[in-house]
DNA sequence: TTGTACGCGTTATCAC
DNA sequence: GTGATAACGCGTACAA
């Protein structure tokens, strides 16, 4: 046995070596209201001499029962993640309200679109939860709702108990699909991310796109193209819809390319985002096709590449930093004991640019 | 008083209601080999009658002294760290080296290239601190030698008692001013990200570029290029250096363009970055000149667009999965109590794209 | 399987 | 006013 093993100080620690008791240490360093400067100061200096490092956070957790982390669930492994501009600037005002109430951000990445394993989120130190956009069926979600933490659904269909942060995506979608019928298209393709969280991908049966859908995202989109175009009198049904497995640039060039081979060959081409678009701008190109003379393209989101696009694209743009931020509001909220509310429903607005024309 | 207030149920409220001590069900969660198969599905479903949702996580670290949360330190604010692609390469190699060992990211972004608040950095639950290219004197840096919680560096300068992931920026940048010395070329020009931590921008001073830099990274690639330069008998003190503030594409531009306007014109141009070269392309289109006729650039990363750029840009790579695999790993040793080690140098390789060419 | 001694603070409430 | 006492908070792990 060793003779005085050299501990960590703790609180006692201080206290001992000051003279004092736990309570005053503990006041010096989170109520200074509560003792005499110059005792604070002998406090702290002893401290400091001790090589204590102040409180322990995760003892002082226990003790006020509450963590200053904020659990954000993602549905993709990181890599995929960072690829979606649009979550990056979601998160940038999602962050920013959170970090301006002192509080953290705990990642909880995904594997293969179910969201994070189900032990990760049931150890997860935190006492708040925000899911971006996992499958309704995701094991993250049960594990959630079994240590009773509170939660905000971003992009998600809607849970008791569970305060929503949405889009009007099918709203959006629906201008989208009306600007370009006025435009005068009547031959269109729409090129979507995944619907099921199956993993399969390629040009959506109508079976699968009848299928109850686990991603609201995808399904109001789709829907909201293809309703606009069914109340013009297009039949819906006849246009063909590419599912790519994911929503990356190089994914839309592929089903970009398989729609435009089509014949008739589409005149417009619907994304679900507008990395999917840029993909498609892209296919256009390969066929030595020109947008908008020979295609139109329109895509969703409008990240910031979207105006710099070439030509730059026509979208639908949803208040992304907006979006963060008022989930990050929820979830603060939710800390603070407040019920979870209405759903917080954030308008998307068609924003006509040089990527779409009238039909030749 | 409230008559017996339905407080959350914890091991003690299942432990009785089972019949059996804490520490049974404790095991029953934690070591299911320590009690019969019967006797864990009754604690088990009788947990889940009284909706006990598992042990609580924070106890659960202040009884085993550790929380499973790694803190990655940044200098940046999240928007400016996800524009950087570089950064978020390097956090998948990290985020996956960390969640394959069952521990998660806390993410603490900065605020103006200083790193994050230092009352943050005392608060975070984490049990080991990953920084990021953080300046040397950042506060939130000392914040972590407060507490006594172990370090792990990357691009940054060498600590004693942490441990350091750093690449050959150095190697790297001169292998790179070789090549367009061997090209033929005399005259250039360099455009690197923030060298000082004051927030200032533009033609790069002299006293400035022998001031103490508390980037190494900047530092380390900036000297590389000159030295080079050097060596082959060109003046650097005579090498115009324009610095920008970050390393966004439309900083490049705005330095690429400062660049060509002087006289003679650089027939080459040198960044620290690919997104700054991204820009210094755009800057030598917005001229009507050509790469690699007129001018040509490099980089430095490889990140995945370089090769998909136009022309495909010349640029130095560095292993950046790798860099944050070997980050994780280092991480997760240190929390197993080892020491820090020999710093980890990885290496820096030119690759040569279309963006260079001879002198014409 | 169980008793029980920790782990490290916070925050009333109480005494000087 | 100033500071101390002591009751939590919720588990883990080792000895019995």
């Amino acid at each position: 046995m060793e003779p005085d093993r050299p501990r960590r100080p703790t609180l006692d620690t201080v206290a001992a070596a000051v003279g004092v008791s736990r309570a005053t240490v503990s006041n010096a360093y989170n109520r200074p209201d509560q003792l005499s400067a110059a005792l604070r100061e002998r406090v702290l200096d002893t401290a400091r001499a001790l090589g204590y490092g102040g409180p322990d956070p995760v003892a002082r957790s226990l003790a006020t029962r509450r963590s200053a982390a904020v659990a954000l669930l993602l549905c993709d492994d990181l890599p995929s993640s960072f690829a979606d501009p649009a979550l990056s600037v979601l998160l940038d005002g999602l962050a920013q309200t959170v970090d301006g109430h002192d509080h953290w951000l705990v990642l909880m990445p995904g594997a293969g679109c179910n969201g994070p394993r189900p032990e990760m989120v049931t150890r997860a130190q935190a006492d708040v939860v925000v899911a971006y956009s996992l499958p309704e069926d995701s094991p993250a979600l049960a594990a959630v709702r079994a240590r009773g933490l509170p939660l905000v659904l971003i992009d998600q269909p809607v849970l008791p108990g569970a305060a929503v942060v949405a889009v009007d995506d099918e709203g959006g979608a629906g201008a989208a699909a009306r600007h370009l019928l006025d435009l005068g298209h009547r031959d269109f393709g729409v090129i979507t991310f995944s619907l099921h969280s199956d993993g399969l991908s390629g040009p959506m049966s109508l079976e699968r796109r009848r299928a109850h859908a686990p991603f609201p995202v995808t399904r109001d989109r789709l829907n909201g193209y293809l309703t606009a175009l069914a109340d013009a009198g297009v039949d819906p049904d006849a246009v063909p819809v590419w599912e790519a497995p994911g929503s990356e640039r190089e994914l839309g060039r592929v089903g970009g390319r398989w729609l435009l081979e089509r014949s008739p060959r589409p005149t417009a081409l619907l994304c679900a985002s507008d990395e999917l678009a840029f993909g498609a701008l892209q296919a256009v190109r390969d066929l030595d096709l020109t947008v908008p003379d020979d295609v139109s393209v329109v895509g969703f989101d409008d990240v910031p590449a979207a105006h710099r696009a070439d030509p730059p694209l026509t979208t639908v743009r949803q208040p992304l930093i907006e979006k963060g931020r008022r989930a990050g509001e929820l979830a603060l909220r939710l800390l603070d004991g407040e019920r979870p509310g209405t759903p917080v429903r954030l308008p998307a607005d068609l924003v006509v640019r040089a990527s779409t024309g009238p039909i030749e």
